[in-house]
DNA sequence: CCACAAACAAGTGTCGACACAAACCCGTAT
DNA sequence: ATACGGGTTTGTGTCGACACTTGTTTGTGG
């Protein structure tokens, strides 16, 4: 197995409406490039395309029965939002993550989201933290019941909400753009033993703190969500290498796409 | 007076290096689509193109003599890093800025120059920090002098210097993207009375808080540096708004390019 | 004289084609 | 058998063309 495969398209609703939100914040969603850019994406995110699988426009326009200029457009999308890798004059690669690229990434974001949690504090109405609620019970009874992909989703909605209702849109823009990357990391962070449970209890620390307008708990623990995450995929191991072939330089290629591994 | 004009042709050596960095992220220097993004990046920031003003592909294909292929691939780049708006089906123009965005910027560059700061004294070396020095004195100069424009490009070449240093490629990315919008409003808040002065002290105790290793006052000064900016410029009572046909609504086209107001 | 509608002009999104660069393949020489 | 070099194939970057949409001007009626 490949670590931790996102299931996308089982639960669609939160899913695809958060993705598409992400993707296509500048184009028209029933636009030609915004199809692609958000089924490549989801492709990307959901693991069904390996780290530096070959995304060559030519290919991918004959499977989207459209002519290369707006698939070339949808990549240089995902490239934007950091999915995709697209050297000069070569062909485009899903874009690979190195362990410490994935370091910097959290660093930035333990920092912004205590932003996003002193904007809510400051900010936020408390009709606007209330929409944080469903979520968090959503992820109460799937970590009751143990389940990690019913926590998954809400657990992302969660955060989107705070991004959303901080009142920062700068920021909002920001922290979507590095959740799209960490995604798969996110979850293989969750899967780790105990996690789950850690992160519950975070949260609803967390709201509780919202509620009561607890400017330093609620940066405290907003950033220690977030590095309690990052602490987690280093506790997993995951390099971000490819599994086989480590023969020596990390630049080679890699298998193209994963052979097989469907399902859960 | 448009307020302030950026002079960028004057001091090529620092201003169109970090520009043509910032903006030729992804492609290569010489390419076509780069020359046209830097070339037109160039043309917003120093203010040659007013906000508001349109940039359709058909004339800046001929003006660069080209088809609209990398016309349109070198707006999408700059409107990825947020100078270029490009409605769907709609001419691209000059992105406007509103009070309330700068605002939320400035909060961003507060928290991340924090971090940036935090991580200069953590992890760079001594010698890194000592290429602080060269900007700062000639910043010292320039302040004694009283010029502006001399001021100006060593104080911008400082800070871009402390996101190289820092060592997180992310934050850098980040920082560059804001900085790249924020260029005009940075000439404008150093232009108040004092502000000049005030800036300097700053960056003379912030670098000595970097080679004592001081962390709490490094983060404190350099976000006392952004947000004095911020200050500096909700002094000026600089709005975003194009300064006459204040006709009721705010999407009005507004005149499309500056009429005449070149030189200082 | 102004409001409205129809023709017109201008511009975007998309397409297929082509030149050149990069990747791949295969034969050759060591 | 393996490393190198030329030829072939694949793919990118760019181009001009075309349909459809948007914005403008003109013509008509109130």
């Amino acid at each position: 197995m490949t670590g931790s495969t996102i299931t996308l398209d089982e639960k669609p609703m939160s899913s695809h409406a958060i993705l598409a939100r992400v993707l296509n914040r500048s184009h028209q969603h029933d636009s030609l490039v915004g199809t692609i850019a958000e089924q490549v994406g989801r492709d990307i995110i959901a693991g069904r395309l390996a780290p530096g699988a070959d995304l060559n426009s030519v290919e991918l326009s004959h499977q989207f029965d459209t002519s290369r200029t707006p698939v070339r457009e949808a990549l240089m999308l995902l490239e934007k939002e950091g999915l995709v890798e697209i050297p000069p004059r070569r062909r485009p690669r899903v874009a690979r993550l190195s362990i410490g690229e994935v370091r910097e990434i959290y660093q930035v974001r333990a920092h912004l989201y205590g932003l996003v949690a002193e904007l809510i504090v400051a900010n936020a109405s408390d009709e606007a933290i209330n929409s944080l609620r469903p979520h968090l019970q959503a992820m109460q009874t799937a970590a009751r019941a143990g389940d990690l992909d019913a926590y998954f989703w809400p657990n992302v909605a969660f955060q989107d909400t705070e991004t959303a209702i901080c009142g920062n849109a700068v920021v909002r823009r920001i922290l979507d753009s590095l959740m799209l990357r960490m995604l798969q990391l996110r979850h293989l962070s969750l899967s780790q033993p105990g996690r789950l449970q850690e992160s519950l209890v975070d949260h609803e620390r967390l709201l509780r703190a919202y509620y009561e307008r607890d400017v330093a708990l609620a940066i405290a623990l907003k950033r220690g969500i977030v590095l309690r995450g990052l602490a987690a995929i280093e506790r997993s191991g995951w390099t971000g290498a490819t599994p086989r072939s480590e023969s020596g330089s990390q630049d080679d290629p890699a298998t193209a796409e994963w052979p097989g591994d469907e399902g859960t």
